[in-house]
DNA sequence: AATATCCGTATTTTT
DNA sequence: TACGGATATT
């Protein structure tokens, strides 16, 4: 390892000014006393931001001010004459990196901080992959596959290969995409794999090492990546000697946030970017390690002294974050997880009100119960948009959304479904996507099958007809039109035979294509979306219920590519960098400038708020039954909690109710009893308990009932009376 | 061959 | 609930 030498000249540019939140700092190039982007740093944080003799492990406990740290440690290396351009930052989220970001804005030079490589590892891969082209043995016009574009490829080919056939139990295509993604992530055969994770896919082994061969090979024909993929093919350029030096040599610095929940691919990633000379940076707790499902493993964490010799560890201990009250809490439960690297963490906040634990009747109880502690602490100062509510699963806040908005208390929900796995948006989608990369035959089918008349069966008739089953030399040479783009302009011309119901959607979707891919007056993407919707409009009626609220929702997603013009970016960023939270591109925020947050645990990682409500905080929700078999898992759930508990600064609020439904759709009235998750009995005695007063809204729901049944009737009567 | 209808069942977390 | 899969109908 170098010592960092500056050869480059300084960054020079000076500050555009006006820095409006915090302190804006005049962004000195050179030796000053103390330079302002370190300044209020605690002894260890200070020590991460400004070592410079190699490879630096950061172990940051929750709250600990890692973000801060992170971002004066990057402005540091470009006082320092590092490059931007030459520093690679790679982050969880993306909403982490444009925070980081922003951070580095804020203590050195905007623009400089812009130049700053930064993105999820997915992100990150994508760009280099595009840059890199041809060389990497990579099709320039590949699309992404997103998860359920996945399941989908599984789904025909499984279909394709005849299994599950004749009553033949075969694993769901969800499930083969699971074993799929689980086996290329660990790096894990396939046998250990099914036996490990899977055991009830054994019998299934040799159909399932069938469909991976043509899962595979199909990708490449359909000039698709994965998510794997791309990480596969970024690991595969940074390690090969052929192209390592090239692609690692773009960078001084690497830095990794969130390393304890990197898999062993990306691991190997940085091993490889750091090779020609780079130097690591990773930045990481242990305990707060909660996706494993995704073959994250802390032991990432743990290796990297190994994997870097001379590597210098500092530990951030002093929490900034939560009170004392909290603090010991969430301490003692992460005390009964074994395994983790020796922190105590430690905060002079004071001690702060005890953590509330309401045990609720059932679920509308709770409901009630969390909406009026939310109101209550408004009432006390304390804003929405500083409380938030937490749960393990996407749907343990059903019943609190319904109260929510009987109250009229905004809010926007992290995590959870996805407005893209929606089909309709999908279709349109998929639009997108048959005019930028025309051999991918998933978009193909799922267009085609939207017109009148057109199944399956027509779908395996037509597409070889127009030539979209040809393989395709990559050409580089010349601008000879691939074999897919020859099935495009086939199918442009009216190629190939269609049912007569179809004749119309058929004219109207190639009118719509032509003039979107039409060379002269170009349509930007803005003006494209509007054209496919016009197809969508004809077509949707056919294949969905409520065609207006879908259609609603392809304007929302054209208002969102507004800013976009690219075609191609747009399409990558969005399955890359998918929305969060839902509503996000309705804009409710305009509406009210006060909302609360919904999230998932998970959703909430890296976040903090004044005031927490931990949802469900029953045994089988949390830790999740999904998760008891194994001791690996039990223990995430583990930190999982820990994660939630340390996301409060002041105000901790747990509840769960006593009644479960057994049935959660129906409305049997059929219930089994919950305990206190097992995490939080041994600590039970940190909380001031409470017990709901669950009596007496039975009386007055059984009141309104008749008021609404006589207004019903009266309704009624007047259909057929008047 | 496509579509309508019915049934049973599955349910974490996300790039 | 809501979705996928299997069966019945057009």
């Amino acid at each position: 390892m170098f010592e960092l030498t500056s050869t480059q000249p300084p960054p020079v540019a000076p500050p555009e000014g006006n820095d409006s939140g915090g302190g804006s700092r005049p962004a000195t190039a050179t030796t000053a006393a103390a330079p302002g982007h370190l300044e209020g740093l605690n002894a260890a944080q200070l020590e991460a931001a400004t070592h410079s003799s190699g490879p630096l492990l950061v172990v940051a406990g929750a709250g600990t001010g890692k973000t801060r740290t992170l971002a004066a440690r990057v402005a540091h290396l470009i006082h320092g004459g590092s490059p931007p351009d030459r520093i690679l930052l790679l982050t969880f989220t993306r909403r982490a990196a444009s925070e980081m970001l922003n951070r580095v804005g804020t203590v050195t030079d905007r623009r400089a901080a812009s130049r700053i490589w930064g993105g999820t590892f997915h992100a990150v891969a994508n760009r280099l992959l595009r840059a890199a082209g041809p060389a990497a043995g990579l099709p320039g016009g590949f699309t992404v596959l997103d998860q359920g574009d996945t399941v989908d490829l599984f789904g025909m080919l499984r279909t394709e290969e005849g299994m599950g056939e004749q009553g033949r139990r075969f694993p769901r295509a969800e499930t083969v995409a699971a074993v799929w993604s689980r086996m290329v992530n660990s790096q894990t055969p396939l046998s250990e794999v099914v036996n490990g994770q899977f055991p009830w896919v054994a019998d299934h082994t040799e159909d399932l090492r069938t469909l991976f061969a043509a899962y595979n090979e199909r990708k490449r024909k359909l000039q698709v990546l994965d998510y794997d993929d791309l990480l596969l093919h970024w690991r595969a350029l940074a390690t090969s000697p052929a192209t390592s030096e090239q692609l690692a040599g773009r960078f001084e610095h690497v830095l990794v946030d969130e390393y304890q929940d990197t898999n062993p691919i990306q691991a190997d990633i940085l091993e490889g970017m750091c090779r020609a000379g780079a130097i690591p940076t990773a930045v990481g707790d242990d305990a707060q390690s909660i996706y494993r499902f995704r073959s994250a493993t802390v032991a990432n964490l743990w290796t990297f002294p190994d994997r870097f010799p001379g590597a210098h560890r500092v530990t951030l201990e002093q929490n900034y974050r939560s009170t004392s009250a909290v603090l010991n809490l969430a301490n003692e439960v992460l005390a009964a997880s074994d395994r983790h690297l020796d922190k105590q963490l430690w905060s002079d906040r004071g001690m702060g009100s005890r953590p509330t634990l309401t045990v609720c009747h059932d679920e509308g109880d709770q409901s009630r119960v969390v909406a009026d502690r939310i109101l209550d602490l408004r009432e006390q100062g304390v804003d929405l948009r500083d409380q938030a509510v937490l749960f393990r699963t996407g749907h343990h806040s059903d019943a609190l959304e319904l109260e929510l908005n009987r109250r009229s208390i905004p809010f926007v929900k992290y995590g959870g479904l996805k407005f893209l796995e929606t089909g309709h948006i999908k279709d349109i989608l998929a639009l997108l996507r048959m005019l930028e990369n025309p051999a991918d035959e998933l978009a193909w089918h799922r267009v085609l099958g939207l017109l009148d008349g057109v199944g399956p069966a027509t779908i395996r008739k037509v597409l070889p007809e127009l030539g979209l089953g040809e393989t395709n030399e990559p050409d580089g040479a010349g601008q000879e039109p691939t074999e897919p783009q020859r099935a495009m302009i086939r199918f442009l011309d009216g190629a190939g035979r269609w049912p007569r119901q179809a004749t119309e959607g058929h004219e109207l979707l190639r009118s719509v294509l032509a003039d979107c891919l039409a060379e002269d007056p170009a349509l930007n993407l803005g003006a494209q979306l509007e054209r496919l919707r016009e197809f969508c409009t004809a077509v949707f009626p056919l294949r969905y219920d409520n065609t207006s609220a879908r259609l609603a929702d392809l304007d929302r997603l054209t208002t969102v590519a507004g800013s976009v013009t690219d075609r191609s970016r747009f399409l990558a960023e969005l399955t890359l960098e998918p929305p969060e939270r839902t509503g996000d591109w309705s804009g409710p925020p305009h509406l009210d400038d006060d909302w609360l947050t919904l999230s998932t645990i998970h959703s909430a990682k890296g976040c903090e708020w004044h005031a927490v409500h931990l949802l469900h905080a029953a045994d089988g929700n949390l830790p999740s039954e999904m998760a008891l078999s194994d001791r690996e898992g039990l223990d995430e759930e583990l930190r999982l909690t820990y994660v939630a508990l340390t996301r409060a600064r002041d105000h901790l609020d747990v509840t769960f109710p006593l009644r479960y439904h057994v049935n959660r759709y129906s409305s049997d009235d059929r219930h089994h009893w919950a305990q206190l998750s097992r995490f939080l009995e041994p600590v039970r005695d940190h909380f001031e308990e409470r017990r709901s007063s669950e009596a007496g809204g039975n009386d007055l729901t059984l009141d309104l009932r008749v008021t609404v049944t006589d207004e019903i009737d009266t309704g009624l009567t007047a259909l057929w009376e008047g």
